[in-house]
Order: C-alpha cells, then sequence, then structure tokens
DNA sequence: TTAGGGTTAG
C-alpha cells in the first residue's frame, strides 16, 4: 500500500516538473532521485539553484526513508538536513509524523516539530495541523494547544481537531467553548467538526442548539454527524429522537446501525434492540464487534440465556476482542449461567479490570461470595488494580453472605491499600451489610458519618433492614428520608402507611393516602419472566394471561399450602392495609415472581417426563 | 495533504 503511494506520488512530481525525466520503462534510482528532488525543490527557501549535489542526496534519501516508513533512517537524514539548513516537503513530513504515530515516538515527533519551525522555516497549515494531531494521539494536550496557540492561521481541520481532542477525554465545557471561538473567528464548522462536538453536549439544551445548526446547514445527512446525533440522544435517553433520525435516513451504515442498536441495548430496551438487530440483518448487514457486543447488552438485560448463546457461536470469530469477551463474560454471569462464564473467564487470554470486576459481581450475584473474594485476592496478586466497581462487588459479596468482618476489612482498608475514597454505593453496600446482620445501630452511625449526602438507595436500603429486623421507629426515620428524596417511591407510601395504621396512626395513614392521591402515585406491578425452550413467558402480580393459568396457579396454591405446613406466615407488611384478610395473602402468594418459578418448576417436571 | 461516528462491569 504505501509503496503505492510512493510509486504514484513520484510519477506526479515528474511530470510537474522535468517532464523529460519521467520515463514509465525507467524507475529505477536515478529517476526516484530527480523526483525527490522535484517535490522538496518546491519549497526549499534556499531555492533550487542553491542546492549542491550532496544537499540533494540528503533531501532525497530523506524522502524516500519517510516513504518506506524507516524512522531510524530518516531520523538520523533529519539530523544531517537540519545541519545544512535543508528542508523537505510538507506532504513528506506528514508521511514521517504519521510513522512517529504508528510507533509511538514521542521523541521523534518532538524532534520533527524543532526542526520544521527551525531557522525562520515557516511551515504550511496543513503540516502543523498533522503536528496538532499528532500531539492530541499522544494524549499530550498541553502540548497542542501551545502549539494551536501560537499557529497565525487556523483552518477548519486545526479547530477541529482540538474540537475532537477535548471531546474525546470529556473535556466538554472545553471543546463546546472551542467551537464557540472557531465561529467566533470565522471559521465554520463542517461535518468532522460537528461529528465531533455532539458528544460534547453538556445539556438537552445544547444539544437542541447544535442540531439545529447541523439541519441549518444541511449537514443531517452525513453518515458520520448521523450516527453522532443518534448515539447523543440516546445517552440522553431521547429514544424517540434517535429512532427519528435514524429511520430518515435513506441508505446506513454499519456504525448508524451499531449506534441505533446500542442505544436502545444501553437504555435498558432489550426488545427494540433485538428488533433493530434483525432488521439490520434483513438489510444485508453483518454483524461486528460492536453489533455482537450490544446484542448481548440485550440479551443480558432480558435474561436470554439461548440466545446468548447463539451470539457466543459469532463472537468466536472475534476472540479477541476484549470489551466483546467481556460482554459475554457479563452475559452467562447475569443469566445464571456460572460454569459458561467461569470458562470464559479462564479461557481470556487478556483481561483488564472490568473483566475480573464482571466475575467477581457475577460470583457474588449468584450466591457465591466465597468464590468471589477468592478471585479477588488472586486478581490482587494478578497486577490488574482494582477500581471503584471492583470493590463495590467485593463489598456486595460480603454483604449477601453475612460477612460483616471480612466486609468492615475491605470497607476501612479500601482507601489505604487501593487508593479509593469510598463512595455513595460502598456506603450503601456496608449499611446493607450491617443492615442485613441486625446491627442497625451501627448502620444509621455509618449514614451520618458519610462523606457524601446519603441518596434515596441508601435510606431505602436501611429501610428494607428495619422492615427485616421490625425496628418501626427507625423505618418511619428512614422512609421519611426515602420520601423526601423520592416523593414518587410508591413501595415506601405504603410501608410507611402501613407503619401508621399498625399503630393505629389513621390521622397519619389518611395524610399519607391523601398524598399519594393528590400525587398521582400508583404502584406499578412488577413483572417477572423466565425463558423456557428459547421462549420468554412473563408474568404480573396475579395474572390470568398464561395459556396454562390454570395448572400454573394450582401448582403454586400446592406450594404455599406445603410451605404453610412447614411454618411459613405470609409477611404482610408490605401489602396495602386497604386489601383485607385472604386477598391480602394472595398478593403476595400470587407474585409475579412465584408464578415464574412455579412455570419454571412445571417445565422443568415435563421435560424430566 | 491534515481532522470525524458505534461496543464491556455497579
Amino acid at each position: 500500500m504505501q509503496f503505492h503511494k510512493y510509486i504514484s506520488r513520484f510519477k506526479c512530481s515528474s511530470i510537474n516538473l522535468d517532464a523529460t525525466s519521467f520515463s514509465v520503462s525507467l524507475l529505477g534510482i536515478f529517476l526516484q532521485r530527480q523526483s525527490f528532488y522535484s517535490a522538496a525543490a518546491t519549497e526549499w527557501r534556499t531555492g533550487p539553484s542553491a542546492i549542491s549535489g550532496n544537499h540533494l542526496d540528503l533531501v532525497n534519501d530523506f524522502t524516500k526513508y519517510c516513504y518506506q516508513r524507516d524512522l531510524p533512517k530518516a531520523m538520523k537524514a533529519l539530523d544531517s538536513m537540519q545541519k545544512h539548513k535543508l528542508w523537505a516537503d510538507s506532504i513528506t513530513y506528514g508521511e514521517l509524523i504519521k510513522c512517529c504515530i504508528a510507533h509511538g515516538a514521542i521523541k521523534h515527533g518532538k524532534r520533527v516539530h524543532q526542526h520544521v519551525f527551525s531557522n525562520g522555516y515557516e511551515p504550511k497549515t496543513f503540516l502543523v495541523n498533522t503536528l496538532l494531531n499528532m500531539y492530541v494521539k499522544f494524549n499530550l494536550l498541553d502540548d497542542a494547544q501551545a502549539l494551536f496557540d501560537q499557529m497565525p492561521e487556523r483552518n477548519v481541520v486545526s479547530w477541529t481537531t482540538m474540537i475532537a481532542a477535548y471531546s474525546n477525554l470529556e473535556h466538554n465545557y472545553k471543546a463546546l467553548e472551542m467551537l464557540i471561538m472557531m465561529l467566533r473567528d470565522g471559521v465554520r464548522p463542517n461535518m468532522y467538526t460537528y461529528s465531533s462536538v455532539l458528544r460534547a453536549c453538556e445539556g438537552f439544551f445544547n444539544l437542541k442548539q447544535l442540531h439545529c445548526s447541523i439541519i441549518k446547514v444541511g449537514l443531517e445527512s452525513d453518515v458520520f454527524v448521523r450516527s453522532a446525533l443518534i448515539d447523543i440522544y440516546s445517552k440522553w435517553a431521547e429514544l424517540n429522537a434517535a429512532l427519528n433520525i435514524f429511520d430518515e435516513m435513506v441508505t446506513s451504515d454499519l456504525v448508524v446501525w451499531n449506534s441505533v442498536i446500542g442505544g436502545f441495548a444501553q437504555n435498558s430496551d432489550g426488545d427494540e434492540a433485538l428488533n433493530l438487530f434483525i432488521r439490520m440483518k434483513r438489510s444485508g448487514f453483518w454483524a461486528d464487534q460492536s453489533t455482537l457486543t450490544s446484542v448481548l447488552r440485550a440479551c443480558t438485560s432480558l435474561a436470554l440465556l439461548e440466545l446468548g448463546r447463539q451470539v457466543h457461536v459469532h463472537v468466536i470469530k472475534f476472540n479477541r476482542d476484549l470489551v466483546l469477551n467481556n460482554a459475554l463474560l457479563d452475559m452467562y454471569c447475569k443469566c445464571g449461567s456460572l460454569k459458561d462464564a467461569n470458562s470464559i473467564f479462564t479461557r481470556m487470554v487478556v483481561k483488564d479490570v472490568i473483566s475480573w470486576s464482571t466475575m467477581i459481581i457475577g460470583f457474588a450475584q449468584n450466591g457465591y461470595s466465597r468464590k468471589a473474594l477468592t478471585l479477588f485476592e488472586t486478581m490482587k496478586t494478578s497486577g490488574i488494580k482494582p477500581n471503584y466497581i471492583t470493590l463495590l462487588g467485593v463489598l456486595f459479596a460480603c454483604s449477601h453472605a453475612g460477612l460483616v468482618q471480612d466486609g468492615q476489612y475491605y470497607f476501612e482498608s479500601m482507601k489505604m491499600l487501593f487508593g479509593i475514597e469510598p463512595g455513595r454505593e460502598h456506603y450503601g453496600c456496608m449499611v446493607d451489610l450491617l443492615g442485613r446482620a441486625g446491627k442497625l445501630e451501627e448502620a444509621i452511625k455509618l449514614v451520618h458519618e458519610m462523606k457524601c449526602e446519603p441518596d434515596a438507595v441508601t435510606w431505602r436500603t436501611l429501610l428494607g433492614a428495619c422492615r427485616v429486623h421490625r425496628k418501626m421507629d427507625l423505618a418511619e426515620y428512614a422512609a421519611k428520608k426515602v420520601l423526601s428524596l423520592d416523593p414518587h417511591d410508591a413501595g415506601t407510601y405504603i410501608l410507611l402507611s402501613n407503619i401508621y395504621a399498625n399503630t393505629q396512626r389513621w390521622e397519619d395513614v389518611e395524610s399519607l393516602r391523601r398524598s399519594m392521591r393528590d400525587g398521582g402515585i400508583k404502584k406499578e406491578p412488577g413483572c417477572s419472566w423466565i425463558e423456557i425452550n428459547k421462549q420468554v413467558h412473563a408474568f404480573i402480580l396475579g395474572d390470568k394471561a398464561h395459556p396454562q393459568v390454570n395448572a400454573i396457579y394450582r401448582d403454586l396454591n400446592q406450594v404455599i399450602w406445603r410451605l404453610k405446613e412447614e411454618g411459613y406466615v405470609p409477611d404482610t407488611n408490605f401489602v396495602l392495609q386497604d386489601v383485607e384478610g385472604e386477598q391480602m395473602e394472595n398478593s403476595l402468594a400470587h407474585h409475579s415472581e412465584k408464578l415464574a418459578i412455579v412455570f419454571g418448576m412445571m417445565s422443568l417436571r415435563n421435560r424430566r417426563q
């Protein structure tokens, strides 16, 4: 590829400057030298007449090495040119800079920078843009900004390079500020600029403004701009807007499909993500790593193990893709297939902190707390540094296994051992840990000691523990805190109302019911589902829609009867008090989770028969 | 001749 480029450039230069020296049949060293001379001479400040034969050789050698991507030889030739105050053409320097980027050669790149600005030489804007890009690629944004500030002339590429750099590093304010400066400077943004700056939108209003500008200048049809728009609307959970932009497209490409599929997958709408995936396949596109990662995420959110297994077959051809492997690992963990997850994890050649965290959390969420903690210890010796989320997984494992001392040890040492300051979620895990263990005084003490403000989730965790351990005073306190932070939490209203009812505080009950009515707060029915033979069966409370409804309720009632024989007493604390006696029990017995589990048990039994 | 879009763990 590079060779073709080299030859093609050689021909053009020859024709322009020395037609007699060009000969298709003689592509030898001599002619190559002539061509380099021709190209370089256009930018030699000293002019061709002042160039001696030796100097010609130097520049020609330099050019040759740049196009051959021979970095050591090119740099040596550059030193010789510097010594003799010689320069090559901008395009050749551009090739050398690309070579430095490819080799991660920061020192050499800086040396080229120094050379093209030495002895009063004034590089073209194009060449400075290439240097800007080099600093950006090396993550040396301060150097890029300093160079940008020195530029006497900045074009749309110069501005876009800087805007893209700030957007990528999530310096959103700076990226938007530079867009404004660019407009004030009279430089018009193009599709490159918009596709880069969109992700820096700090608010929905910002996004609407940018979108309007894009439509006004007629750039909405550009695929890059369009996929960036779909992506940012999805990130702001504006999925209808994202879908509208997508549907307006006459032609699409894979990245645009991936943007819209990813948007739905990330917003917990796995169904729509999978529908779009089917549409994509029907349109003749082949899934790549990004598509499959989003499809796996959709399977994960819907707990579709069988579909996930089918996706796994396609993942095999991208078996070195870390992100995709992590998504696959997570799918198996969340679908409860720890054996498959562990097998993937063991076989992964490259693992990062996300792989380890996913597996630790997978063990913890599936009830294997000890395995989670053992894996965490292995991780520490593997050289991968745990992060905020890893520690959440560790504390989660401790809380679900009642390992109070282990949890306290990890919590107290996380700052010192791993440099991670406990955040709200870590405190939440500790409140859960102490609360489950019945240590409610310690739990509330910890909440009061939190460095960050406790949120509704923290108070709800405490409330849950109070309910289990029947600490009604503290429960009332926690419930009020939850409702002050989340006034639409129907479950907490009901629980608080029941606490009042149990202590005959009927005026408080009435006042709370009034608040619920006035606020239009209703308990949304939860939904549970189970996958049987590649089919998903979904249930809500007291569901009668399933074709096998009679058999399901017959079996469920038998299970409840057997449980009662063993001493089970339904806890009706969470059920609305105006539902009475048997009805109250039924709203617990016919809970959607129970219906789904009983149907699963029936299906297993049928399979064995 | 330089700049741009999509994917993973709580």
